[in-house]
RNA sequence: GUGGCUGUAGCUCACCAGGUAGAGCACCGGAUUGUGACUCCGGAGGUAGCGGGUUCAAGACCCGUCAGCCACCCCA
């Protein structure tokens, strides 16, 4: 008999962690439509090709952690390791780009690395994505929707802002130049990653985290030189609007990103609670991705939201969510349990937003009370002998030392109109 | 991909100079016949991740492998 265990890296979510999962959700969707962005849905296979124009060949996501494989035309695909690209794509093919689009996404990535706590190589994101405005407004706006999401999740305190702008391509391809140029003169003094880096993606030696490198770093020419003016007013208009916002935030101008596509603005929420994956949600502007893609040219930006360790971060801070019934129904024995039947079922139509969990297989009153215990719920419902021939129901709660009251069958449906407002004015 | 640590009941862990495994929690049943939580009593549950080796004998030692964790790396 072979036991089969979930892939490496690939994890089960169980029902103890799901609430939880579902009150982060339903927070973020709502913060999202506060602020007028529409969900789109998007495939998780997209053609190998797509990723590698637009994340960058000679990244390591491109390199060497995508899951590709061909399928049965011979034609290479991938299991998306990011959302964007996807995301830039539905755009172009349905010319959505025409009108400004504010957009998200939520869903399964893959990459594969090796796994970590906050590195899974099945791992879940909330892509959020503006197209059509070239101004930093629209960046402000998706910084502070995000903040506002931490807000509502209570975990503001726990995040750190940074943020810098690595300027247009042209700014970043004349200090490369410069860099380039500097650190060859060092290059036995740079960490083995750095001097490979040197050749291929120079721009990420800026955020290595060997000390003789960054030491090196010190006295190399820095990037904010070399943004031309309008960049330099764009990223400064943005700071001004976060001081507005009263948001804090640090200009790190060693954070460069790791995707190919980002210019001017860039920006990370990390945490110092998760250990060496810090990063909980990043993003930037993108204002020349949609033109790689053949659409009209528009600008936009975005984040990308790290669910697991959004969710890491929140468990960290011991918040917890349960989602007990309202009623367990407890009925006495076959007779009893098919006089409640067709009454739930009316309840149930009723009060859509009414939790009833039935015991069900049977069992003395001593064991369905204690699974009604276990269950959370707050009411036991009881259909005992006494009760059906009286047509009458008993109430018993169980979070409190209240005593169990016993009331006509027709009046339950006042009861319980009674006990949902009184919890929902809670 | 590199280096290191770990892997014993569902969960958290213990034991042992190497001699065929225990606790707490959880689970099931019971403590006068229609009522949970607390308490008491009882029960079930593991061939010690997997494979190989050393040994009279291995969960304990060695090798391999798989998985998790930590750092690097990477990014969300």
């Amino acid at each position: 008999m072979t036991t089969y265990r979930a892939i490496r890296g690939m994890v089960d979510i169980l029902p103890d962690d799901t609430p939880l999962w579902q009150s982060m959700e339903t927070a973020a969707l709502e913060v999202l439509s506060s602020y007028g962005y529409a969900e789109i849905r998007l495939p998780i296979i997209e053609s190998t090709d797509l990723f590698a124009r637009s994340i960058g060949e000679v990244t390591d996501i491109v390199e060497k952690e995508m899951y590709s494989f061909a399928d049965r035309n011979d034609d290479s695909m991938t299991l998306r390791p990011e959302g964007t690209a996807g995301c830039v794509r539905a755009m172009v093919q349905h010319n959505l780009a025409l009108t400004t689009q504010r957009l998200w996404y939520m869903g399964p990535m893959f990459r594969y690395e090796r796994p970590q706590k906050g590195r899974q190589r099945q791992f879940h994101q909330l892509g959020v994505e503006a197209f059509g405005v070239a101004t930093p407004d629209q960046d402000v706006e998706l910084i502070a929707l995000s903040r506002q999401l931490w807000r509502r999740l209570g975990v503001d305190d726990a995040l750190q802002l940074e943020v810098n702008s690595i300027g247009s391509a042209a700014d970043r391809a004349r200090y490369r130049e410069a860099l380039v140029d500097y650190l060859s003169g060092h290059r036995d003094q740079l960490d083995a990653d750095s001097q490979r880096r040197l050749d291929t993606n120079p721009l990420r030696i800026l955020d290595s985290k060997s000390p003789e490198t960054q030491a090196l770093l010190e006295s190399a020419p820095v990037l904010s030189e070399y943004l031309d003016t309008e960049t330099q007013a764009e990223f400064a208009a943005l700071l001004s609007q976060l001081d507005l916002l009263g948001i804090t935030y640090a200009v790190n101008p060693r954070l460069v990103r790791g995707l190919d596509y980002y210019n001017k603005t860039v920006f990370e929420w990390t945490t110092d609670r998760l250990g060496a994956q810090s990063t909980v949600c990043g993003g930037g502007r993108y204002d020349t991705l949609v033109a790689t893609f053949g659409g009209k040219d528009t600008p936009a930006a975005g984040f990308a939201v790290g669910l697991e360790r959004l969710i890491l971060l929140m468990q960290s801070l011991d918040i917890t969510v349960t989602a007990p019934a309202d009623l367990y129904v407890v009925t006495a024995d076959a007779n009893a349990y098919r006089h409640s039947l067709p009454r739930l079922d009316a309840l149930r139509r009723q009060f859509p937003d009414l939790d009833i969990v039935q015991h069900l297989g049977g069992g003395s009153f001593k064991s369905q009370f204690k699974r009604a215990d276990k269950s959370g719920a707050t009411w036991a419902l009881i259909y005992g002998e006494a009760e059906v021939s009286a047509s009458q129901v008993t109430l018993k709660p169980l979070r409190t030392d209240a005593e169990q009251q016993t009331i006509a069958d027709g009046e339950l449906e006042t009861f319980l109109a009674g006990y949902l407002a009184e919890a929902h004015s809670v």
